[in-house]
DNA sequence: CTTTTCACG
DNA sequence: GACGTACGTGAAAAGT
């Protein structure tokens, strides 16, 4: 976690804001036991449910209350069962009729947006107690919102109790009625009463009347029981001389828990307001007609359900919520009813539609009808069709669209006859297929729905709109603004699960979605979307839409309340455009440099070749790795050989290719040559020059945003982020990496990036001043570590100490590091010692990482990010791997977002700076721009300042730029 | 379709 | 005493 520097989410110091707790599962049976049977439309019975919102809205309308918890049991046994087994054994099960409002009336609080806390092992009473107990020490007025006699012992003259059904307040007074002694002697009374309902024992024969008098004359049950003979009364003597056992396990069923580590600290139990689509969608599922009225008044009235915080602040689309009103105003028209600006009619049914309508337009008249729709809807996904995945050679062949969850069109635009065959010869039509169906023509489709694809008011949803954006570019149309499902799920479960959306489909919705492959079939026989049929098409195609309405409807909720907002609103939406747009642009590719390597490593390649079968006495197939494991383990008999764990085969990578080429054998040098080669040709300059695209002439690449579980992108189709620069000749390819006539390319990386990171989360004063003096890092922990002064410095000292710095990063093991530096695990492991000892933080730190891990799953960036940790709960090398995830995860997706950051940053400062810089790649802590030649030196100042200033998180941090006319020379 | 190897940060 | 390892990716080729 971060530490004292990070962004805080400081916490408010205690203000008095009055607490109320309100007892949730209580009031679930009150509730339901005092009102009449009810159902909602599809008949499920909601009468608790109805009693419940009611008391909430009162709460948040009425009582304006500020800081509010919502309380339920947690459905397992708690600690009570440890020591009593009987301890509410006695309880019937639900009635029928209730138990399907238990998961409904923690939506309700959900809707409410309201703390909802429960945990397992601990009752809710224990954890009231546990809160008021802590805002009483603060000195703020709790109200217990129940009707529970059982927390009657918490009150006094800083605790209170509302009984929610009778309205009624409960103060010292009043449990004085109830019990007949102080609050703070109930439990003792409660000991010797016991309770048939809870089934705590009691001594028998003492009800309540009694029990308050023997605690008022002896003052304590202890004392009581201690001097229980000198009671009068021989049968209530005898009574609780033998069941003086029963009745101290008694006070320890009824005396709540005021330590239960509550899962949400008391200064975090805040109103927030309410997202009121979200909110009047619930209660429209519900029918609750006269709720939605009330929330519609109180949103009139003041602009917020509750007190405090403005109307939309925490909604993700607070932003376009803002912009649709102005834009309204602007051009004379509403979109949204002026009191209530809800846009998602509250009939809407989520996430389960009552009926799916999913419809084929083929006509001008119909389309412009859903166009409307989607304007007066606010809300529409938009998914499209194409004849291939590549964005850049991808041609459009449809569009779907859904305005309400069940509701939703396909559009085709450039659909051919399903029996038109596969490629006419040449590229040329014949005209044997049929005529393509009836459709409206892409040019005049997008003319008709470029105002809602365009309008600042109507929020575009997709799953991976990247892709759409792309799609809808190439054709001039600019789609803002806009929403991801994908990197909504991202932010909330990167390194847990996929994002795609059949799998969300089926993880959020439980709907299993037709299937890709279903409708274009696989393999060879595989068509383009083009020529499936229109039938098929509208099906499948109108789904992606509807499901990802759907999905926007549950992740829009639950990035709120796993509290990401933040990271989704300002680092993975904003840098949609961003990326669109540089994938886009493209880099220009010198064909003629590839192919001259190309026939260079071919020739070499040849050579080499008929060497290693000279060496090897016979011929093979060098690229082989299990025939070349045969030749120089089993037929060569060289010793050294390691057989894999998984298939047993010779392992032959470069390590021990290595150490056999020291020991002097020939041919593993050649292989070791060869394979360069050969990874070379066949991996960059054979391939890079078929990935230029015609139409641009240049190389597209498509970075995922939603693929590690770090929060870096990828590269793909071709992979960019992995160009060769560490050897000679693999750099060579970068100077096929060229600018256009007139422009230079620029390289700007963050010098250190995570090594600086390390330095800020940990804590480590010593590696904050190197960084802060900008002297070498690697030669100042070498000084430190190994105790060699400055002057005094040798390259295998640094060298060292280096290995360690990244070792660090990756979650250091003796046996990792010795492998890097060729040195015994135990030479290493006291380096890492030494290391641990010169900076104390960093151990520090690593301990509390992997601790946050196993307990939390996930550890978390400065920024926020989360990033799940799988097999954190497992043993031995399972566990330990995790660990150096845990370790290195933080690191790596901190720099991670803070070049997002500055990427979000860049072309709002280059356009405002008057400046044409292109960016084109993102290499992890590189930035690479194609520059017109006259703007190279005021680009290269405004990008690194953008750069070192994208966030503070403490620690300077420092870009350097490089320029020249190809990668090769910018590096 | 999985495994091995190797290119990058 | 042996596990099986430095963290994060994607692509090509071989081998099933």
């Amino acid at each position: 976690m971060p530490t004292d520097s990070a962004p805080s989410t400081a916490l408010p110091p205690a203000d008095g804001t009055p607490l109320y707790l309100v007892d949730g599962s209580g009031f679930i049976f009150r509730a339901y036991h005092a009102l009449p049977p009810l159902n909602r439309p599809d008949g499920t019975p909601v009468n608790a449910v109805m009693g419940f919102t009611n008391m909430l809205m009162r709460l948040l309308a009425e009582l304006k209350a500020d800081a509010v918890a919502i309380i339920f049991d947690s459905k397992r046994l708690n600690f009570r069962n440890e020591f009593y087994p009987d301890y509410k054994a006695h309880r019937p099960e639900p009635p029928e009729d209730l138990r399907p409002q238990f998961a409904i009336i923690r939506e309700a609080v959900e809707a409410f947006n309201l703390p909802r806390i429960e945990l397992e092992g601990y009752e809710a009473d224990d954890l009231i107690a546990t809160y008021a107990r802590q805002a009483r020490a603060q000195g703020r007025p709790v109200t217990i919102v129940s009707s529970d006699k059982d927390l009657m012992q918490l009150v006094d003259d800083g605790i209170r109790m509302l009984d929610p059904m009778k309205n009624k307040m409960i103060g010292p007074d009043e449990v004085f009625e109830k019990f007949g002694v102080a609050p703070d002697k109930v439990v003792d009374v409660q000991a010797l009463a016991g309770d048939s309902v809870d089934n705590v024992p009691g001594v028998p024969g003492i009800g309540i009347k009694t029990a308050a008098q023997l605690i008022t004359e002896y003052g304590s049950l202890e004392a009581l029981l201690e001097r229980a003979g000198e009671i009068k009364q021989a049968g209530r003597r005898q009574k609780l001389i033998e069941n003086a056992d029963l009745a101290r396990i008694s006070k320890r069923l009824v005396k709540l828990e005021e330590n239960a580590p509550v899962p949400v600290p008391v200064e975090e139990l805040k109103v927030r307001e309410p997202d009121v689509n979200r909110l009047l969608s619930w209660l429209g599922v519900q029918g609750f007609r006269s709720i939605i009225a009330k929330v519609k008044a109180e949103i009139a009235a003041d602009g917020t359900l509750a007190d405090g915080a403005a109307l939309h602040a925490a909604a993700g689309d607070g932003g376009e919520q803002q912009r649709r009103d102005l834009r309204a105003a602007l051009d004379g028209r509403s979109y949204a009813p002026s009191a209530a600006p809800a846009v998602v009619r509250a009939d809407a049914h989520i996430p389960r539609p009552d009926k799916v309508e999913h419809v084929l337009v083929d006509t001008e008249e119909a389309l412009a009808a859903w166009v409307a729709e989607g304007l007066e809807a606010g809300v529409v996904a938009v998914d499209t069709e194409t004849d291939g995945l590549t964005p850049m050679r991808a041609s459009l062949v449809g569009i779907s669209l859904s305005t309400r969850p069940g509701r939703a069109c396909y559009i085709p635009v450039a659909h051919i006859d399903p029996s038109t065959p596969k490629e006419g010869a040449g590229g040329l039509d014949f005209g044997d297929g049929a005529p393509p169906p009836k459709q409206v023509p892409l040019t005049r489709a997008l003319d008709i729905l470029r105002p809602l694809l365009e309008h600042p008011g109507v929020l575009k949803v997709g799953h991976n709109i990247k892709f759409d954006l792309q799609m809808f570019a190439k054709h001039g149309v600019t789609v803002a603004p806009i929403d991801d499902t994908m990197l909504r799920s991202y932010v909330i479960g990167g390194g847990r699960h996929g994002h795609g959306m059949d799998e969300l489909a089926q993880r959020h919705l439980g709907v299993t979605t037709i299937s890709f492959d279903e409708v274009t079939r696989t393999g060879k026989s595989r068509i383009t979307f083009d020529r499936v049929p229109l039938d098929k098409a509208t099906a499948y195609a109108a789904e992606d839409a509807d499901i990802t309405l759907r999905l926007w409807h549950v992740l829009r909720h639950d990035v709120l309340a796993d509290r990401m907002v933040t990271v989704y609103e300002t680092i993975e939406r904003p840098l949609v455009p961003v990326v669109a747009r540089m994938e886009m642009e493209g880099v220009l590719v010198d064909r003629q440099v590839l192919k001259e390597l190309s026939n260079d490593f071919a020739k070499r390649l040849v050579e080499l070749e008929a060497e290693i079968h000279v060496l090897a006495g016979r011929t093979f197939n060098v690229g082989s790795p299990k025939q070349l494991g045969e030749i120089l383990f089993d037929e060569m008999k060289l010793s050294g050989g390691k057989k894999s764990a998984k298939t047993g085969a010779w392992s032959t990578d470069s390590s021990v290719l290595e150490e056999l080429a020291d020991l002097g054998i020939p041919i593993c040098q050649k292989v070791m040559d060869w394979r360069q080669f050969a990874k070379l040709k066949s991996t960059y300059t054979d391939t890079l020059g078929e990935q230029i695209n015609p139409g641009t002439g240049r190389v597209h690449t498509s970075f995922a945003l939603a693929a590690t579980s770090t929060g870096r992108l990828s590269s793909t189709d071709p992979n960019l982020q992995n160009i060769p620069i560490r050897t000679e000749e693999g750099r060579k390819i970068r100077r096929a990496f060229v600018a256009a006539p007139g422009n230079r390319i620029m390289s700007v990386d963050y010098s250190q990036i995570e090594l600086r990171i390390v330095a800020e989360m940990a804590g480590i004063p010593a590696l904050q001043q190197a960084f802060r003096d900008g002297i070498d890092i690697h030669a100042m922990t070498a000084s430190q570590v190994f105790n060699v002064p400055l002057d005094q410095m040798t390259s295998e000292i640094r060298r060292r100490a280096k290995a360690i710095n990244f070792g660090i990063i990756y979650g250091i093991s003796s046996f990792g590091l010795s492998r890097q530096l060729g040195i015994a695990a135990g030479e290493a492991g006291a380096f890492i010692k030494a290391y641990f000892e010169r900076f104390p933080e960093l151990q520090a730190y690593m301990e509390k990482t992997k601790a946050e891990a196993a307990r939390d799953g996930y550890v978390r960036t400065l920024l926020g990010r989360k990033c799940w940790i799988q097999g954190i709960q497992e043993k031995g090398a399972r566990k330990s791997y995790a660990e150096r995830q845990a370790i290195n995860a933080p690191i790596q997706g901190t720099a991670a977002d803070i070049i997002k950051l500055a990427m979000i940053k860049l072309p709002g400062a280059l356009a405002d700076a008057g400046l044409n810089a292109r960016m084109l790649l993102q290499v992890h802590d590189e930035l690479l721009f194609e520059v017109p030649e006259a703007e190279v030196e005021a680009t290269s100042a405004l990008v690194r300042q953008v750069m070192e200033g994208a966030v503070d998180i403490g620690i300077p941090l420092v870009a350097e730029a490089g320029v020249g006319l190809s990668w090769a020379e910018a590096h």
